[in-house]
DNA sequence: TCGGTTTACTTAAGCGGTACAGTGATACGG
DNA sequence: CCGTATCACTGTACCGCTTAAGTAAACCGA
């Protein structure tokens, strides 16, 4: 019983209106048109059925709409969060996000990109897993980049919202040192593994500054995957005191390999995460985590590609600041451990 | 220095292979031309840094190569999952989605759909919240679409991956029957809501069978706030012995609520999920789930869209059946409770 | 009153492919 | 040896919309 209203062209509603297709695609779009006619196409298109071909209007004008969102790996349950916010927030502008997922690999991440270009999207946003590669700035010369995480550098044409990481490894690796651990293995993620990669070379600074020993090991994100991994580690002797995950997907797979152990957190081990997922505070017990305000980063990275598309030059730089949510996952090391 | 190579289009190509556009064109696709031709066109084409114009295709043949892919509500893990998978199989295949989330509304669904058939998406990917919608015959005319969960009654062009939910109820509360359960809260994703939804209506028969009193109450997916919800039915006197939860986030936020009770899980109360999310395993303890083979259902929608893309007439219908996942969420009822 | 700007359009040329109706040449069956 | 397929293309009209350039009328200040 819905009425099923075939779909009319431009032409078509032209002819209805004895206009020209032009003055009909201005009206439509509210410009050098005037008020009335503007009124009267608006009513013939909605009778006609009419209804606008993002595909040939993609066509003429260059833009396509789409927005390509390359994420570094989606096991990571907050990279999916994020993933899902930039989609929604997309769409609230009437965009659409095709998002993809580099599954941890540099080499693969880039192939993507190019893939995106190729597809002709808009712009794209990505979480460079090898920030140096020159891919970025080739890309750069012909479509807008955002980044997230990590700046890019070398390209200009783009804008970036970096996570100040070292302060968010600081807060945690002090806090563990607060509570009189000296001994914390962490966990980074594989994807992260590019040499040099900041994260990493933190962890190493702040570890020598505080004088504790770290042991880092690299770590598969999806989740179960991490549990043998910290099965490993914590099976070790001396075995650490602490684990501080590089996500928090992999905090949950240090929490299961605790319960496989008989291990209790945080009297045996102490467990600390990496952007506080929602999940983690319902945990048992609830995940002491670096969080990043991750509304804060899809509403910037989108704002900031949205500015991009509709070409402001400006280049724009946004750095997130980390808070520390202690929870009750980490706890003061244990006499004579 | 990467080579900065312009685009070139297939007219360019054409001149400089001194073959029609069409031929490059059918070349380039491995039709209608001789081996040779092929090759040399395939040549020049990298020559001149040709690049396929996805939207021009599109334009032209009338198929985009996206397909629309409609989640209930992204708030569920399960269902994000479901998504990333569904995601990365289409683009295995050549294709990308376009992820939107209906947020547990069943009319915005409804609207969401429309705009992605005037996307001029191939075909559409849905989870039906109200699958007795008449929009979706409507649409179904006009685009090939593959439901998830539930049947779509009343449209023709579409195949449908459906879930045996009355088994997966079945499954589990005879589970929580035999270890003694016999008041049972029930905690439904709100977005399940519309009236006669499948999953209610056997959850109330099988409870009535297999003489079980149960609540039924509807929660929200977002993971924390089912927390609340918990904590009000848990609070409630008398206590329900168990926990059934439509969905595994929604079981997250019940344990989250247990621990601040001080209740012990399976102890005080059971709980069991459906889903079975890769989290599930994780958790203190590991949640008794109601598993659907996530990869079988990603592999199954996607085979049949793009059968039904690709114009196959045959309409597909796919069962998916259940198997409970007995973990140690659950227990036997405590005696004199 | 007049040149100049503004407004509200029209005209027409694409955007970059695809698909369909040819076309000439070669192969083939009887 | 001829009629007819088949093959490997060519020519071209689109797909549906946008945009630059052009135009005629209205407006406007001096």
């Amino acid at each position: 019983m819905t009425q099923q209203r075939k779909r009319a062209t431009i032409r078509e509603v032209a002819k209805a209106t004895g206009l020209s297709p032009a003055a009909v695609s201005y009206a439509l779009r509210g410009i050098q048109t005037s008020e009335e006619t503007q009124e009267r196409v608006r009513r013939a298109a909605e009778e006609l059925g009419y209804e606008a071909h993002p595909i040939a209007r993609a066509l003429a004008s260059g833009r396509s709409g789409m927005v390509g969102l390359l994420c570094g790996s989606l096991e990571d349950l907050w990279q999916q969060a994020l993933a899902v916010g930039i989609g929604r927030a997309l769409f609230a502008r009437d965009r659409y996000a095709i998002i993809l997922d580099a599954a941890g690999d540099p080499e693969r991440e880039l192939m993507l990109a190019r893939q995106l270009r190729d597809q002709r999207v808009d712009g794209l946003i990505v979480q460079p897993l090898d920030p140096s590669a020159a891919l970025w700035a080739e890309l750069g010369e012909s479509l807008p980049i955002v980044s997230i995480g990590d700046s890019l550098p070398g390209a200009h044409a783009y804008g970036e919202v970096v996570f100040d990481n070292r302060a968010g490894v600081t807060a945690a690796l002090e806090h563990l040192h607060a509570l009189g651990h000296r001994h914390i293995a962490v966990l980074t993620p594989t994807m992260a593994r590019t040499p040099d990669r900041p994260a990493d070379v933190h962890v190493n600074a702040e570890a020598e500054r505080l004088g504790v020993k770290v042991d880092v090991v690299p770590s598969p994100q999806a989740l179960g995957a991490a549990t043998d991994v910290a099965l490993d580690v914590l099976g070790r002797s001396p075995r650490p005191t602490a684990v501080f995950c590089f996500s928090d997907s992999i905090g949950y797979g240090v929490y299961a390999a605790t319960r496989e152990l008989g291990l209790a957190v945080p009297g045996d081990v102490s467990v600390a995460g990496f952007d506080n997922h929602p999940m983690s505070a319902l945990l048992t017990p609830p995940l002491t985590s670096v969080d990043w305000d991750i509304e804060g980063i899809v509403h910037s990275s989108v704002r900031v590609m949205i500015g991009a598309i509709d070409g402001k030059p400006r280049r724009r730089r946004i750095v997130c600041e980390p808070s520390l949510l202690e929870r009750e996952s980490t706890g003061p090391v244990r006499v004579g451990s």
